[in-house]
DNA sequence: AAGGCGGGGCC
DNA sequence: GGCCCAGCCTT
């Protein structure tokens, strides 16, 4: 049995029940697409299932304020996405009349859908023969063949996506990209793969060449930087905080967040109190100060490892971008805000 | 071509 | 600690 038939039966017996695999529904499969980016099923599942839930056409996800998109969004991670949806549902419905782009030319010219998600869409709602190209499908094509390109390269890109779109099955694109997925994700796991029990262990190149291991070849990603944030946490006696929105680029972007310093490296309570005095949040009040983790929190973010510091500052009355505190859970923040305002405990004011 | 962009899970 | 995940966008 060649490639595409092996793959083809190996998701027959051995494909998970998703929800969205019983759709064809261009807004649902886009919507769990999206949600899918770096994303694994097991973690973006319940996200597929609140946003279907809150906004089951559309046309409700384009009537909805972004900050409640974001809010649905919250962590989840690449906060783009979520605006590119947001943003996208409301060009198709105010521009396209609401009728959803039904070929791969059509498709990738949306906000937020690149080669990948325009592929999967077109086959698994139009029945397009266009190949996907994902994690998984990289992993399993470099393995069977025993492709060293990069898969982080152009040169790579093209590379795969050809080799793809040879293997494809003509009369069923949609279940041979599903299943060259599930394949990947179920079976040609990234750390140890079971190639005893895989159907095609008699003619994987890289498995006969003990090359298993080394594949797929990745260019790889410079490491992270270290940076240290000091979030303030201001309670004044009338009940209020201060939680800003995030602008313009970088990370969190319409997020909102505590009044932050970042500093290159940790500051100490002293120099912060210094710092604070002449703070025109607090306007010249007296004030105190206390530090509400004992140690850094590190938040690790693919590029960046945040040390991060709550202060809590206690004040009599607040004036700028102020909210109650009882408003406190309806603003979509980071996971890493999130985190501290779960765990702080705010009902004492 | 390279770098930015999250958060969770696994080893 | 490093790597990966149903990638995309900007520079």
């Amino acid at each position: 049995m060649n490639f595409t038939k092996t793959i083809i039966h190996w998701y027959s017996i051995n494909k998970r029940s998703l929800p969205w695999r019983e759709t064809q529904n261009p807004y649902k499969i886009w919507l769990s697409e999206i949600i899918l980016q770096q994303t694994q099923v097991k973690q973006g599942l319940p996200y597929y299932e609140a946003f279907v839930s809150k906004y089951p056409t559309i046309y409700n996800l384009a009537k909805a304020p972004e900050s409640d998109v974001l809010k649905l969004w919250q962590g989840l991670g690449y906060y783009s996405r979520a605006r590119n949806l947001h943003a996208t549902a409301k060009h198709i419905v105010n521009e396209l009349q609401g009728e959803f782009p039904n070929t791969y030319n059509q498709i990738i010219k949306l906000k937020g859908v690149g080669d990948y998600t325009a592929s999967a869409i077109a086959s698994i709602c139009f029945n397009e023969v266009t190949a996907v190209v994902d994690g998984n499908v990289y992993r399993v094509l470099s393995r069977y063949f025993n492709i060293d390109t990069p898969i982080n390269s152009s040169q790579g890109a093209k590379e795969f996506k050809a080799l793809a779109q040879e293997l494809i099955d003509k009369k069923q694109p949609a279940t041979f990209n599903q299943a060259i997925m599930e394949f990947g994700a179920k079976q040609c796991t990234p750390k140890n793969p079971d190639c005893t029990n895989c159907p095609l262990n008699e003619n994987c190149l890289a498995l006969s060449k003990q090359n298993i291991d080394q594949l797929p070849v990745k260019i790889k990603a410079a490491k992270a930087q270290k940076k240290h944030f000091n979030f303030l946490v201001f309670i004044s006696d009338d009940g209020k905080t201060i939680l800003e929105k995030r602008e313009g680029k970088g990370i969190w972007q319409n997020l909102y967040q505590f009044p932050l310093i970042e500093t290159e490296k940790s500051i100490s309570e002293k120099s912060l109190r210094n710092t604070l005095k002449n703070n025109s949040l607090l306007s010249n009040q007296k004030f105190s100060l206390t530090l509400y983790n004992s140690k850094p929190i590190i938040h690790k973010l693919s590029h960046q490892h945040l040390y991060t510091n709550f202060w809590i500052i206690t004040v009599k009355t607040l004036n700028t971008n102020t909210i109650n505190i009882s408003n406190i859970h309806t603003y979509p923040v980071p996971i890493l805000i999130g985190n501290f305002i779960e765990s702080f405990n705010f009902d004492f004011v």
